[in-house]
DNA sequence: CATCAATTATGACTGTAGTCATTCTTAGTC
DNA sequence: GACTAAGAATGACTACAGTCATAATTGATG
């Protein structure tokens, strides 16, 4: 039972840690995540306060698992997007509103994590956040070869400036109580609005 | 001695307000912002914890009154600026660049301060937050009116996707242990990219 | 000066995240 | 089955921000 099997001792730590998992985000999302304690989900959970604290070091540690699922899907429709080809710019900035989709499915949760990541408390070297930037910068670089977006810039700074509009605007979203308009036409009016400028457009290009 | 003068009352607290701040400062900026509890500044400040908790309802709100003397130059260097006639988008933006001359000054406090910033803790209704903003949004509307900006588009979106980048360097530029370049110079750098678009440049308009 | 109402100061108390020495459980070995 | 060492679980404990009922101080008034 040492071998290719995994052992009780194995399953059981696995399923504590589910466990955890599960019930938080059942709290979270019934109750707000300011309002659930980990003491409330230890009691949900059984489990002591200890226990919680060997899995999940931080109480916002429980959000990389959100993170996760959500990079995994993120990765799978940008390589699906390249099967068909090279993208435009416009399809590119497509793909990445919809991912925006999450926040909009749960506001609550959404809001907390975006302030996490405000906050800087997903640390950079994290795999989730490497992952997430390493696949904005994947695409830019790519537009950039295409002729999409200036080839004479640094695309870790394309991608930062990018990075933030689109960050901001979820924020400036997720904070307005009731939001008046889609989360996804906004990020779309102002990316777009990066690309293409905030300087007066030249007479003759008539956009 | 109900009039005019001020009493005896009123004096003791302006001093104890004064007392609190002086001595939050110096413990910030000898240990840290994190490493400074409310505990040691109430010591040192000699001062029952509540009575801190009277004058400054958290230990965030210390932050507003730094705030109060960057905003208040802030605007007296705009004003300044704009004496000498409307300005250039080169000239507005190097007069906001040297505000966050501030930043390099004290690295300490500044991290602290854009973090503060950027998890919302400073109020928007705040009167500093509302005075930077709106010294943002007048001259970004100056701008435009000049033509220097584009003037299709609601000055609110400008002013906010400039906010953004502005802000983000900022917060990276703390960030970074030992930052290996001028802020003032990146900051140039992202802005004048926002405003003249990540777009590729048409062939036609050699810039 | 004595009294009173209003203001300000106080520190014990609460709620929360996070720690750590100790106890309990398990897999492997005889 | 009995023993043992490594791994996991435990809950009392700490550190910190923030609250609140109570006490002390102050200025005004008779």
């Amino acid at each position: 039972m040492t071998e290719l099997e995994v052992s009780r001792r194995e399953r059981k730590k696995e399923e504590t840690k589910e466990r955890i998992l599960r019930v938080s985000f059942e709290l979270f999302r019934k109750h707000g995540v300011e309002a659930t304690t980990v003491d409330h989900i230890c009691e949900a959970a059984d489990v002591a306060k200890g226990t919680f604290f060997n899995y999940f070091p931080h109480k916002e540690e429980l959000f990389g698992y959100l993170g996760e699922v959500w990079v995994d899907e993120a990765e799978r429709r940008v390589a699906e997007a390249l099967e068909h080809g090279p993208p435009t710019w416009a399809q590119a900035r497509d793909t990445f509103i919809e991912f925006a989709g999450y926040y909009e499915e749960d506001r609550n949760l959404g809001k907390y994590m975006a302030q996490e990541w405000s906050r800087g408390r997903f640390d950079p070297a994290d795999e989730v956040c490497r992952r997430w930037d390493e696949l904005g910068k994947r695409v830019i670089v790519l537009l950039q070869s295409r002729g999409e977006l200036r080839a004479d810039v640094d695309p870790a700074l394309i991608h930062r400036i990018l990075g933030d509009v689109y960050h901001d605007t979820i924020v400036m979203w997720l904070e307005s109580p009731e939001p008046p308009f889609s989360l996804q036409d906004e990020l779309r009016r102002r990316l777009t609005l990066v690309v293409e400028g905030l300087a007066r457009r030249k007479p003759k290009e008539g956009r």
